[in-house]
DNA sequence: TTAACTGCAAACCCTTTGCACGGTG
DNA sequence: CACCGTGCAAAGGGTTTGCAGTTAA
């Protein structure tokens, strides 16, 4: 059956308002450390649970980057490419002017490299 | 001490040729399956170390992507961007022609998308 | 002969799963 | 009152480390 019934808990509710409070791509763990101001007693598992579920339901983007386990973000905070901050190692969703390579950043953060990666398929 | 002495081994030298011979950036496992017809008690914790020592020594170049364990590569196949088959699962590195959003890619291979990520920090 | 290297197995870390209990609808 | 969700702990999968024996130099 496709018609599983979601319910809401006090977990659910706070591993998203943790996800949409920190308005960039988080991981589980980071999830975990928010959402417990919450629910003391959450449990990583919890996480892991609902970040599927709602990633099924549409609620939550993955956003994967190199060399890193995923994080995850609300979809309304999605844009197309990335910045990541290799100092504070936070991630942000950027809109750049990709024709010309000036993406805008976060502000009081500066470019240092940019990486291209291409994804297709073999067509023979 | 930084004076570490590398010795050569028939192990090291079957991981190293197998990295040549795929020709494209291949992980861990994959080493381990190439290298074993050359040496067959090769264990994965002995591939683990030589990568890291190649590595190390600047005979490996590390190549990270978005949502999978890291590959490795012989230094001068090093091109600046990366083709990912997500039919094959295999990686390619490319040198587009950024400018215009034509990569070059490997012959048979279409393009579906590509994703910018930027790397930079915080300077405030 | 020395000390780097190897294979095996155990340890680790992160993620997933099994189970009994608790809570939603 | 069904049955989904939760916490805990155990199980998985991939990577690293400890150890005793092996081997390059």
């Amino acid at each position: 059956m496709n018609s599983k019934i979601f319910r809401e808990t006090k977990q659910r509710n706070a591993i998203k308002r943790a996800i949409e409070a920190a308005g960039r791509p988080v991981g589980p763990k980071e999830i975990l450390d928010l959402a417990c101001g919450e629910v003391p007693n959450l449990g990583i598992a919890t996480v892991y649970r609902n970040i599927k579920t709602m990633v099924e339901k549409g609620e939550l983007d993955p956003v994967e980057l190199p060399g890193q386990a995923p994080r995850y973000q609300a979809p309304a905070e999605k844009k197309p490419h990335l910045f990541i901050c290799e100092k504070t190692d936070r991630v942000f969703t950027i809109d750049p002017k990709a024709a010309d390579f000036k993406p805008s950043l976060p502000e009081g953060f500066v470019l240092e490299r940019f990486q291209i990666i291409c994804y297709g398929e073999y067509k023979k």
